[in-house]
DNA sequence: TAAATTTTTGACCAAATGGACAATTTTTCT
DNA sequence: AGAAAAATTGTCCATTTGGTCAAAAATTTA
């Protein structure tokens, strides 16, 4: 409904939603969808409030807007892992996809993280078809690996949450991260980067001498 | 400050303000700070606003003691962890504690996560000082213990960093966890220790020629 | 350029909410 | 029991805030 409708807007009409939107993801990912204010995100872009509702109609559709743009985005990384690749390879890259937008995108995913901490109101409804299809499709994929011997045998599911977890913490809860570690941004996810490679290496290789193994029932 | 002051609080005080920091907790905890409303505190504990406000000088104060009750239990199985024991055993205990935690006092985690998540405004200093030094005299303990060596060469800091972010995920993302898992809790959370028992076993232990004693499950 | 359309804004409103307070009730103390 | 202290509540208030609206300004169209 958005994609299309998009395509009739004037330039000053698409100027003005990037705006909004953009002030508005700084706003929401800082105070969360009740404490911000139509006001913060006004000053946040230079308009005035009931300027921002001639564009949406209100605070809720803005915030729904912000967070549906965001989610293909966010879920985008889990579609380049290929049943084709190596498998750790493939592994270890879709963990450095959600690294980088953890260092690059830390509102992002702290909007998210947030609504889904509270409820996930919004989005439930996607968590629970669109999101639990593709992780299914991905987990097969990584069964299969596991039955064909080219992966140690882990808990597909367990293993996406635990790469979410993970690589969401540095953004997340960068404050805390930041309160005991000294380390400036690129150090720090380097080092991030170093340590989560070496867990899913050990986590994910096959013990030498069980290179051919389909034992278990 | 508090410790202190409790022992001086009539039969009534200490129930009221029990009655009240209990749903502060639930409501703080689904709310966060600003969502949550005195009226909504007032109902779950069934007392009148003014009744609130006759134990609590402000909403502020209110999530201030829950939060500020909540730290020392929060921190508690960092201080289990113990240089004379076997190092694997006691970083799986650890996380065993954590995850328990995390089943347990799911709406405890949430209040930190999204503390933490909005910036931590009136936790950054502990963070920074009792955390840190806690922490660091933790990852003192596990540096020890790798040029020992009786564990894998790993970031003591970046360790902790995973198992927090892992075992927390399950509390602070049930919603999305549920939406994609159908197990019930117990299942969830047997099948949550087996993976990160596999996981850290996996991370900590040394190539081949050690000797430790793995009890697993 | 003049009319039509779109955009912008100041002023305003109603609901929600944190909190104050005096009056009343309940409990404790002598 | 009666006084004193503690606890409870109904009522009220000020501020915040999402949202309205009519008028004005800017832009587009003819």
């Amino acid at each position: 409904m958005n994609a299309v409708a998009e395509k009739n807007l004037s330039r000053i009409q698409r100027e003005k939603r990037g705006k909004i939107q953009k002030a508005a993801l700084e706003v929401f990912s800082e105070y969360g969808l009740r404490s911000a204010t139509l006001d913060k995100i006004a000053t946040a872009c230079g308009l005035t409030k009931p300027n921002i509702l001639y564009y949406y109609s209100s605070k809720d559709q803005i915030y729904f807007e912000v967070l549906n743009g965001l989610l293909d985005e966010w879920v985008a990384p889990l579609h380049e892992i290929s049943k084709e690749g190596e498998p750790i390879d493939e592994l270890l890259g879709y963990m450095k996809a959600k690294l980088k937008m953890s260092k690059q995108k830390p509102k992002e995913s702290k909007l998210f993280a947030n609504e889904i901490l509270h409820g996930a109101p919004l989005m439930q409804n996607i968590l629970a078809t669109s999101l639990r299809q593709t992780l299914d499709e991905k987990v097969a994929v990584i069964d299969h690996w596991v039955s064909e011997g080219k992966l140690a045998n882990v808990s597909g599911y367990h293993l996406f949450f635990s790469i979410w977890a993970m690589t969401q913490h540095y953004a997340d809860f960068d404050v805390q991260v930041k309160a005991i570690l000294d380390k400036n941004e690129d150090e720090l996810f380097q080092e991030a980067e170093e340590y989560l490679t070496n867990l899913l290496l050990r986590m994910l290789s096959l013990p030498a001498e069980q290179i051919h193994s389909t034992k278990r029932s």
